[in-house]
Order: C-alpha cells, then structure tokens, then sequence
DNA sequence: ACCCTCTAATAGAACGTTTTACTTCCTGCG
DNA sequence: CGCAGGAAGTAAAACGTTCTATTAGAGGGT
C-alpha cells in the first residue's frame, strides 16, 4: 500500500511537503506542487482517512440516526443529508434505529467510535441523556423533525400541532360536522401534537374538542388504515377522517372504496407527509406536506457550520410550517 | 479526552492489558478484567477508531452505494444492509451515485479513504475498471442487483430475463393477443433485460416478438407512467401493459382509470418490484415480487464472509428468481 | 556589508491504538 | 530439587498522517 512517504520519495520531497500539496496547496510553490500531484497520480496514493483522522483530531464524516429507513419521510431526509455532505465532502454513517432505543443506543455507540464530526439524528424516545453523553465527547447534535433539548444545540422541526390544526380546519371548512382522528402509537411525539392541533381547530371552529374520536393504531402502515377503516364502518361513519401519516390514510381511502363509501362525497379524507403516492392513488390524496428535503438539506448545513465554525456558529432553532395540499380526498 | 492510557492508569495495568480486554477478553485474568472493565465504565471510555484502524490495518466499516436513495426497491436493500452490519457491529458508509458516474466516483474515492473493509454496489454504468482500483487497494468488492464482472467476486443478482418472461407469460395466459412495454432508459440493464424476457415469453406463444410496443420514458417514476399512458391511449390501447417498475405501472393504471378504461377487463396491467403501494392501490397491482431485503442481507453477509475468513470464503454468483404476484390487475 | 523579513521546505514528535517479543511467576512432574 | 511449560502481564515499536519548530535561502532596506 503506497503511502505520504512514497510518493514523497518518488517526488523527491519530504512527506511534510506532500501533506501540505493536500492540505494547504497554497503554501507550496507551484513547481513543487506539480511535481508531488504528478507523483500522487502516478503512483495511485489514496490518503489514509484513519491515519489524518487520528492526527489531525477530527474526521471528515457525521452520522445519521433515524427511525425507519424505509419509510419515504426519512428517505427523502436521508437523501437531502446526503447531497449536502458529498457536496462538501464529508462521509455518511447511517444508522437506522427502528424504533429500538437499544439499536438506536449501539448505533450511537460506533458513531461515537469512529469519532464522527457530528450526529444528525431523529430520536426515538424522549432521553436526552444519551445525546449529552455525546457532546461530552465533543461530537456535535442537530436534532432532526424534533424541537431541541436545550438552548445550546440546533433542531430543525416542523410544526405539527399547527399542521393538525390546518388539517382539521381544512375538513371543517369543507363542511364537515365531523371528525375522526386514526394515528400511530400515541407514545410518538408527532402524533399526539397532531392530536392536539386537531382538537385546537374544534374549539375554533365551535365544537367540543373532546368530540374527536381517536383510532389508535400500532404501526403506522396502509394495513393499519384500512383496519382502522372497518372499525370507523362497524362504529358509524363520520364525515370526515384526519390520519397521522399518508400510509395510513391509503389504508383508510382504500378500506373505504372497497365499502362502497365515496371519498370526498360520503367522507372526506386527509392524511400527513404528502408521500410521492399521495398524488398519485386512484382519489388523489389532500394532505400535510413537509419540507422533507429541505430538513435534511439545512440540518446538514447548520450540523457542519458548527463543526467547521465554531467560534461564530449561532445556534438555531428552525421550526418550519407544514402546507396543506388539497386534492380530490377532499374537495 | 480519555485514552487507553487513562483507563489502564486508573485501573493499574499497562495499556497493553487494557486492549487485551477490549479485543481478547479470554487471554486476560477474570480479576484484572473486571477491574479494567470498571474503569472503562467509570471514565467513560470510548476506544477511538482510526487509532485502532491505522495500527490494525482494518476497519469495521463497509461502503453502500446505491443508485437512487428515494426508490423503495433500494430503501429495502439499504434496511437489509443496515440489519446484517448493525448485528456483526459493522458501520455502515452510504453513497447515493444518483445515477451519475461522477458522482459514484466521488463516493468511491470517500469510501477508499475510509479504509472500509469493503463494498457492496449497485453499479450504475457497466465500467468495471473503477471497482477494479477498489479490489487493488485490497477492499472487496460485492455487487448487488447485478451479476458479477469477474469469477473472482462475488455478486448477488435477480434474474431479470425470467421475470420479463414471467411478467408476459402471466398477461398472454390470463388472454390478452397484445402486449405493451413501459419502460424507463433502455440504457438501463435491468430495463433491457426485462424486455428481452417479454420477447421471450412471446415467441414461446407463437406470437412475433417485434409485436411487443415498447414506449420509453426517461425517468421511472408515476408521472412518466400517466404520460406514457395517454400515449398508448392516443395510438390505440393494447390488450395488456407489462411495465419495467411499479412506479410506472401506478402512473399508468391511475391515468388509465381516469379515462375510463377498466382494469383489468378492457387492459390487464402487471408492474415490476412489488413494492409496498402495489397491494394498497384502488385496483390492486400485480406485480414481479424480488427478495429486495434479502438481496440486501445476502450481499452483506457475503461481503463480510469474504473480509473477516479470506481463506475459506468462496466466490459466489446468486441469481434470485422473481416471484409472481397476482393481483386484481391482471384477473 | 549587515540585519531583517519572508517564503519554502524539512525534521521529528505526536495522535491512540495493536502487536510482538519479552519478563515474571506459578504449577506440575520427573 | 530443578526444570519445562503455561499463564498473565508489560514495554516498546509500529501504523500513516499532521503539525510545530526550525533551517536555509532570497531579497530589500539602510
């Protein structure tokens, strides 16, 4: 394996020099520069990422935790988080938690080993411990789709008591008198803020906010809407349903064609996320939608930003608004 | 920070000792061991991995580089990846090429730097010079969803020519006399094969393969297939349409539903991938299902066979056949 | 001619592990 | 009693970079 030595002997220069050609190219004089990039090239020298990481102090790559790599929410974070750091040149370690603190703790564990410049991360319990115990060991925390733990830490979110109080207000504004609420394990932050921005839009809209039925599901997938959808049939239909994620209101939309119910006529219908299917299924979907990319582009760039300046980083709080997308669903 | 040295300090034995108990646990007496792990908890050890890496000559890490991130086909692999390497506590490097060879490049380079212990790809051109330079710098290599460059690697492949042939065979037994084929780039190998299997399956029922209408389309996505769609619309609607993904096939059906033709009584339609979606759809979708997750795990367990028992480890070529899935779509 | 500054390059220590060769101590056996 | 052999632990040399201090040389100003 050819290292800095080697081709500081072919370019007949000392290894400090061929380091600054990496580093620092403007310190070195155009001649000698040439003459060690010749001999990189020739030789087919990859620098030793272990070696520089070990020296130098801090590595050149962040990791990324999130709850569950196959759901298209944080596909697209990933995506964004992705493009940012090949741009700038930095390395992704991904881990996926599914939901499991115990994975989520091991995967904190080797990112923490192979002392990662920063940590991007969804958390999946409310413990803020864990990620302190990391910023003990100098790695830097942005929070992603979740408000920050402390002051001094950036978090990039999304408002969803305000985006389940637009949804709700949107069904209510089409007329309905009506609603009910189908969503994920009420454990998850992001469903009983939508909860609550539901019940929010009740009481401004002159209803009793303890009128919203709530359908409580353990997995937020399209087979949990469509059972949800038989138990909202079996119980008496409302007139119109508010569903925590947009697999789940699929679930629902397609449970209640199947039934004979019309969607929007009988039942209007609106879910969360605005997936690419939402568009796309046979009765369009209305939906929440989220500035997936974007949350992964500007945690990224404000992760690294305080990595790379870290006497003028200001620490940032983004909460952004979700939009609401009508379609037939709804209207 | 603390360092191995700390630990054995606080723990009363020489550095030595202490990486015995990290690495060899049995080669060291239960007492001492103990004493050491004490420490290690107490100080909060965390052991730093390029130091490890540069002295050990090996990282625990592999690379993945896949095509397209936001595609659920590679979603899962990636969650198959990610499942095997968490559990032999390997951390995991992600590269999105988004088709791009410069971009892929770009990543391999990152990946090389690294050290990683090796790779698993999903090629996105057919130039095996570049994985070649990898193997020179002693990093495996493990294709996925591709069949092998060379004997000497291994590679873990789906047979696209027998779900072509599967995909047409279903629709021409189910009675339809003519047959259309949504595609994405036919530069694409998958795409190419997939038609070729089509082929296939029509002269194995007497009909003239040059009768297969092949419409093209640039991207792989729902939109593409609404568009290509009105066009068969416009020209006159075949019996059947086999299409190379199912996010095609979804564009197709929706905009096929929308002007009125039925599914599948007046045109039969089977997609490719089975994705999750392809079941939830208004019309449920058939599909060609591929053991997308376990493309992931297999690929994954073989690339670390062939790191962690280089002597033993044999070179294998897997070729998975794709399983029929029938749905409302095609019956 | 002398000192000062500036540029370009170098030597060599340091980063935190792993590993090899070595010491010490014990145990059992002839 | 002496000695082989194993178990447990240590000291010190690597691994491939980066970085600090240092040197050598080239001008430039007085």
């Amino acid at each position: 394996m050819v290292s800095i030595k080697d081709v500081a002997a072919h370019a007949g220069v000392s290894p400090g020099t061929v380091s600054n050609v990496l580093n620092r190219p403007g310190k070195v004089a155009p001649a000698t520069r040439e003459r060690v990039e010749a001999a990189i090239s020739e030789l087919g020298f990859v620098r030793h990422g272990s070696a520089s990481t070990l020296r130098a102090g801090h590595s050149r790559t962040i990791g990324l935790s999130v709850i569950d790599i196959g759901n298209p929410f944080f596909t697209e974070v990933a995506a964004g988080v992705e493009d940012v750091s090949s741009e700038l040149g930095y390395a992704v370690i991904l881990g996926n938690s599914a939901g499991s603190q115990d994975k989520e703790d091991r995967n904190l564990r080797v990112l923490a080993e192979h002392r990662v410049r920063g940590v991007l991360i969804t958390p999946s319990g409310e413990d803020p411990a864990r990620l302190d115990r990391l910023r003990e060991h100098g790695i830097s925390v942005v929070l992603v789709d979740h408000p920050a733990h402390r002051p001094d830490q950036c978090a990039v979110a999304v408002d969803d008591v305000g985006g389940g109080r637009a949804a709700v207000a949107h069904l209510l504004a089409q007329g309905a008198a009506s609603v009910a609420y189908v969503t994920g394990p009420l454990t998850i932050r992001q469903c009983v803020e939508r909860q609550e921005g539901a019940r929010t839009a009740m009481r401004a809209a002159g209803l009793d906010p303890a009128g919203l039925r709530v359908i409580e599901s353990m997995t937020m997938t399209a087979r949990a809407g469509e059972k949800a959808a038989s138990d909202l049939i079996a119980s008496g239909l409302p007139e119109s349903v508010f569903c925590a994620n947009d697999l789940l209101a699929l679930g629902v939309l397609r449970a209640l064609l199947r039934s004979g119910v019309r969607v929007p006529e009988d039942v209007a219908l609106i879910g969360y996320d605005d997936i690419d299917f939402a568009a796309a299924s046979t009765v369009s979907l209305s939906s929440m939608r989220q500035p997936t990319y974007q949350l992964g582009r500007i945690a990224t760039e404000l992760l690294l930003d305080e990595c790379d300046n870290p006497e003028t980083h200001a620490h940032q709080h983004i909460m952004f608004q979700p939009e609401l997308v009508a379609r037939e669903s709804t209207q």
